[in-house]
DNA sequence: CGGAGGCTTGCAACTCGTTGCATAGGTATG
DNA sequence: CATACCTATGCAACGAGTTGCAAGCCTCCG
C-alpha cells in the first residue's frame, strides 16, 4: 500500500483538499499512480485518523467549504520511514501485450482489431510523449543545471515518463512494421 | 478484469493445470500480467462455473492429481470477442518514482535510502535485460525472419519486454548521475 | 518407521481499488 | 424560475488481488 505515501510526498510538496490532489494526480505525480477522488477521500480519512494529517477548514466565495490537508510530524516521520523502506517491483500489467499474444487466435478479425488497439495507443503515447517535452522546454529549458533538489527530482521523474513513452513508442511501432 | 483473457491465451497456446498456469506466469506472459497461484485457482474456477474452459483430472505418477484445463468454443469466443474490445490504458504505478520525489523530504538518510532503492532497481533491470537478450539469441537467432504468426507475436512480446527494460535502466542511470 | 519437504488444490480473511450513487450549495442558460 | 451543470465531500457495494494457512498425497533421507 502506497497511496498513502504517495499522498504525503503531494501534500509536502503543496497542502491541498481531496479534489485538488485528485485533479493533481491526474496531472503530474498521476503520471505514475492513479486514483480516483474516492480512493483519495478513503485514505486521506484514514491518514487523518492515524494522525499523518490534519484537516483545515477553507471556507470559499461561491463554492463549497474545502477541507485543506497539511502534514503532521508523525506523517513527516512516516514518510522518512517509508523512503528507508526496501521498494518492491511495481507489478507490470499490459493489457496489449496479452491482446498481441492472442492475436493468433482471433483469425483475421481478431489480429484487425488488436492492431487497431496498437495503433490507438502509439497515438495516445505520441501525445503523451509530446504532452512530457513541452513540459520540458516551458519548466526546464536549461536542463537539469541550475536546478535546486527538489526541482532536479521533478525534472528526474519527468524525464522517465519520457523516457517510458518513448519505449512503449518504439515498441508499438516495431509491432506495426512487423505486421504490415 | 483481464486475467481471465490472458488465463484464456495462455491455454489456447497449451493447456496445462493451474500451478503449471501459475508457474509458466512467473516467465513468459507473467513479465507483462502476473498472478499467484490462488488467484489462478479462483479464476480458474469462475471460468469452469462459466464454461469457458473444462477440467479433465489427470493422474500422475508420484504426484497428486492435477486438473488440466482446456478452452471450450465458448471460451474461444470469449477470447475473440475481448480482442475486439478497445484496449483501456493498463495503469502505471512506479513506486521508485514517488520516492524519488519524495526524497527531498527525507534528510540526507532520506536520500541516501532511495539512492540504494535505485541503484537496487537498476541492478534488476540489468539482470532481466540480460535474461531477454539470451532469450532473444537462444529462441530467435535470425529475428523476427520466418517466423510463424505465433512466434512472430511472441517475438514481438518479448521485444516490448526488451525495450521497456532499456528504457527504465537509461532512466534510473540518469537519475544516478544527476545524484553523483 | 518417522520427519522433512515438494506438489497440487483450495479456503478464509483481508486490503486495495472501482463503480455508482447521494448530498448540498453555487453558477450559468434559456 | 427551471434546468443543467460544476464543485466538493462522501457512502455503499462490489470485484480484484494478496497473505496466510490447510489438507492430502507423494518422495527422500536418516
Amino acid at each position: 500500500m502506497a497511496l498513502e505515501h504517495a499522498l504525503l510526498v503531494a501534500l509536502r510538496e503543496q497542502p491541498a483538499s481531496g479534489l485538488e490532489l485528485s485533479r493533481r494526480f491526474g496531472k503530474s505525480i498521476g503520471h505514475f499512480w492513479s486514483a480516483t477522488h474516492q480512493q483519495i477521500y478513503k485514505v486521506l480519512a484514514r491518514m487523518e485518523a492515524d494522525g499523518w494529517v490534519v484537516a483545515e477548514t477553507v471556507v470559499q466565495q461561491g463554492r463549497p467549504d474545502k477541507k485543506v490537508y497539511d502534514v503532521t510530524p508523525a506523517g513527516r516521520e512516516a514518510l522518512v520511514a517509508w523512503l528507508a523502506t526496501p521498494t518492491p517491483e511495481s507489478p507490470l500489467r499490459s493489457e496489449l501485450a496479452v491482446k498481441m499474444r492472442g492475436a493468433s487466435f482471433g483469425g483475421s478479425a481478431g489480429r484487425a482489431a488488436v492492431l487497431e488497439s496498437v495503433r490507438q495507443h502509439a497515438a495516445d503515447h505520441e501525445l503523451r510523449l509530446d504532452h512530457y517535452r513541452h513540459l520540458t522546454k516551458r519548466d526546464y529549458p536549461d536542463g537539469p543545471a541550475g536546478l535546486s533538489p527538489l526541482e532536479l527530482d521533478q525534472y528526474l521523474v519527468l524525464r522517465g515518463g519520457i523516457l517510458l513513452e518513448e519505449g512503449q513508442l518504439a515498441w508499438l511501432t516495431e509491432y506495426l512494421e512487423a505486421h504490415s
